[in-house]
DNA sequence: TATTGTTATACTCTATAACTATA
DNA sequence: TATAGTTATAGAGTATAACAATA
């Protein structure tokens, strides 16, 4: 109930919480396990968002931009970073003499799997206060929060077109 | 239920979502949205944050260090442009005379309170879904999350010391 | 000797603008 | 002409190591 200011920053404190702080406060809390457990791994979040994007496509420069929200060259230079680790690979697209593809290697695969069982393991284990029946509550909610935000964004969270292109 | 790889990356689909995924999105969507926030001011994610540990202390350097998790010469740089822009001040300390204490300007407090209103209402459009019941459920069920993580660890976000003390 | 803060250096990440090679 | 990708450049952000001033 006090006037503790807004937690832009993670601070977990005594307090009532409101539902906003609560939200927030988790995220933070969320994504600095995210990032603590991918530099563990000597990754950053958006390589591990690359591995991630490419597990399941094989996109252009182009529309990883999209995916990523990221200017292509951003994109061109981190492509390049984690073709020097081994972890992807370009390959020149038969369709288009422009374009390339970008694809994971078996060694970016096996990291990106890693990682993400990590990161799973990390926000199950933050979970487990609750009970079942809570957890099962608490993804009700919050799913109906993010389908309603991507109704009314559009998805505005992802390149669409490259995602719903089969 | 689908095998979808785990959402490194943000991604808003259709299937059933787990709690782990929900949770996952859900922290994504709300960065996004500080992110975006900052950003249309200017401002990056961590510059945001110094201005926001700002609001209520005046620490030194190592102090922010610690709350930030950053090194003290990564702060050093943080201050040095926020300070170039008129945001912050070093303030030497007269306890110590190697210390130096960074406290927020005038300007930096308007712009601190700007952001951190917007971004709250950003979060709280995002709940307009819930009802008042469904929103305090949601907030119970966060904080339970919060507190006994804070426990578990030790209040690990937080560099303790520089927090509790007066 | 130990600690506080800065500086030098190196790397990642990002964007804008200019360039090339295809289309 | 327009598009796909790269490169050049500039800047923020980060860490490590070496340093000066103070304790």
């Amino acid at each position: 109930m006090a006037s503790r200011p807004t937690p832009i920053f993670p601070h977990v404190g005594d307090g009532e919480l409101s539902t906003v702080d609560a939200l927030a406060q988790m995220s933070f809390l969320v994504q600095g396990a995210l990032e603590r457990r991918v530099g563990e791994r000597g990754f950053s979040l958006i390589q591990t968002r690359l591995l991630g994007v490419l597990r399941d496509r094989r996109p252009t420069i182009n529309e990883l931009a999209k995916l990523l929200g990221l200017d292509k060259s951003s994109v061109s230079g981190l492509v390049d970073r984690a073709q020097r680790r081994g972890l992807v690979a370009r390959v020149p697209s038969t369709l288009d003499r422009r374009s390339v593809l970008v694809a994971l290697t078996a060694e970016g695969r096996a990291r990106a799997s890693e990682v993400s069982a990590r990161f799973e393991a990390d926000v199950a284990a933050m979970l487990e206060p609750l009970t079942a029946a809570e957890r099962a509550a608490l993804t009700g909610l919050l799913s109906r929060v993010l389908v309603e935000h991507a109704a009314a964004h559009g998805l505005d969270l992802l390149a669409t077109e490259a995602n719903s292109k089969p």
